[in-house]
RNA sequence: GCUCCCAUCGUCUAGAGGCCUAGGACACAGCCCUCUCAAGGCUGGUACGAGGGUUCGAAUCCCUCUGGGAGCGCCA
């Protein structure tokens, strides 16, 4: 019986996500949901010293908010759990057993400062550092020895005979890597504790996994996992390998040089549906150039179409998607976009009329922090071609337009009408003017609709002082 | 150090020997539209890292170099 694609995201819960592992999330989702399988989420806290619980919560709140829905994880066991590997001792266990009792793997009883030494003469010697075999021939005397000097050994996995490891990449194609540049390495450390490179591949070949996508980085030490899950009986999944992503500077991401987070996009109020839209075409040429709804996304996701090529995380192109997702907004999805921003004491009417307003002139909630001033506060000292503009106008007209608005109301057309009448001025040399004294600066949303939202005494106390100024 | 991976406009990319005087999107510049900005329409500039081959013909194949990245951990 054939279980179809199964495709797995494995974090360490060492950090917040970044858009290159949120990235490789989305891809392994979509590759799942464009073939009609199952996505699963794995926790990969093996090292207890740096994992974090509360990193767990937020990594799951962050895919979450990306519309990145697991069918089987840690909150949410399906029999082949559990999913996190912390738990998953027992499992572990047999398999060690198995290793050892078959002849894939020997205890290893060096020394951290051991192995540091014999790295860094090889180094030295112009050789790849490598485990140089010690323990592997030791007999068991030599074994019953080190026990006794009160050596806890780790288990490492015996690289079998030269031969050449070939896998088909997905995103690489064919790969040779010849086994015996490969050093044994460790599954199991002292303190019991399981290793990436076993846990992680015994993992998924019990999940049932048959497609994986990660990063490059893991590219060089698929064949140690082929072999050893080959030791093991276990069928191994079919691995792809994506390029890293790159900071817009070309540097790799990373925390310390302050590479953004997936949870401080949300939090400047980035859109999901617009960071999903770019992460979806970085270093992936299967979606359109338009705009694609996140609902529609496994429809444009072909894996045969992920690039080779490092890609660079750009805020200028993610604009462009924030500026497509704003667009994209409702009424309440933009009120309650906005809500952070908005003075507590606003009712939700009053919101929604601002927010609607508003859209076309903000990326981000902050960009409308500044029309809440406009719509209802001061507007502090004018900017420079506010003051010519009203100046140029001159006093007169602003009187007129006094006397107009207090025919006309909020009605802008008519206020216009009156205005045009009284002054002679039309078009921009008519609504410049106004737009500048009502607003203060040049660019904005539709004048009719910014009059309509502006509090009618807050007008006439702009018109007013716009007049006073004209006539200094 | 050794091994491996990658290399087209500023960015994301199309391109699997002739369809490429290299196409699209974003960004940028100009024009149109318009009360402004944005949106929309039109126009424009900008790229095959370098050098050798192979071929009638190379962005596409091969080699070298350069540049970038990764792996070689009792990190994941």
């Amino acid at each position: 019986m054939e279980p179809g694609i199964v495709t797995r995201f494995a974090p360490s819960p060492t950090g917040a996500l970044h858009p290159g592992n949120a990235r490789t999330a989305l891809f392994s989702f979509l590759l799942a949901r464009s073939a009609g399988g199952r996505f699963i989420l794995r926790v990969e806290d093996t090292d207890r010293a740096r994992g974090r619980d509360d990193f767990i919560a937020a990594q799951q709140a962050d895919l979450a908010w990306l519309g990145i829905a697991w069918d089987a994880g840690p909150d949410r066991n399906d029999g082949r759990g559990p999913y996190r590997q912390s738990e998953r001792g027992a499992v572990y266990e047999g398999l060690y057993e198995r290793l050892e009792r078959e002849g894939h793997a020997y205890p290893c009883y060096c020394t951290p400062a051991e192995l540091d030494m014999a790295r860094r003469s090889q180094l030295a010697a112009g050789e790849p550092p490598r485990y140089p075999g010690t323990c592997r021939k030791l007999d068991a005397a030599a074994r019953a020895e080190r026990v006794a000097a009160g050596r806890r050994p780790g288990l490492r996995f015996a690289i079998p005979g030269p031969e050449i490891v070939r896998f088909d990449d997905l995103v690489r194609g064919p790969q040779a890597v010849d086994a015996s540049t490969l050093g044994d390495f460790l599954v199991r450390r002292a303190d019991g504790g399981a290793v990436f490179f076993f846990c992680n591949a015994v993992d998924d070949a019990l999940m049932g996994v048959s497609q994986v996508l990660r990063g490059d980085d893991h590219l060089s030490n698929t064949p140690r996992q082929l072999l050893l899950l080959r030791a093991l009986g276990l069928r191994a999944p079919r691995y792809g390998h994506l390029p890293l992503l790159l900071d817009a500077s070309g540097a790799p991401q990373s925390k310390r040089r302050g590479s953004v987070t997936i949870a401080e996009l949300r939090e400047q109020g980035y859109l999901a549906s617009a960071v999903s839209n770019y992460l979806l075409r970085l270093g992936h040429h299967g979606a359109p150039d338009e705009w694609v709804e996140p609902a529609e996304f496994a429809k444009h996701f072909h894996a045969d179409k992920l690039g080779r090529a490092p890609a660079h995380f750009d805020p200028v192109q993610l604009a462009h998607w924030q500026r497509e997702a704003v667009r994209r907004l409702d009424g309440d999805a933009a009120a309650a976009w906005l809500a952070p921003v908005f003075p507590g004491n606003w009712p939700a009417n009053r919101r929604a009329d601002a927010a609607r307003l508003l859209l076309g002139n903000v990326l981000l909630p902050r960009d409308a922090r500044e029309w809440l001033a406009v719509l209802d506060g001061e507007l502090g000292p004018l900017a420079a071609d506010a003051r010519s503009a009203i100046v140029e106008a001159g006093p007169e007209f602003f009187s007129a337009a006094l006397v107009s608005f207090a025919e006309a109301g909020a009605d802008l057309k008519a206020l216009a009408a009156g205005l045009g009448k009284r002054t002679g001025r039309k078009g921009a040399a008519l609504y410049r003017p106004l737009r500048f004294a009502l607003t203060g600066r040049h660019d904005g949303p539709e004048l009719a609709a910014l009059l309509a939202a502006i509090p009618q005494p807050l007008v006439r106390e702009r018109l007013a002082g716009a007049a006073r100024l004209g006539g200094n």
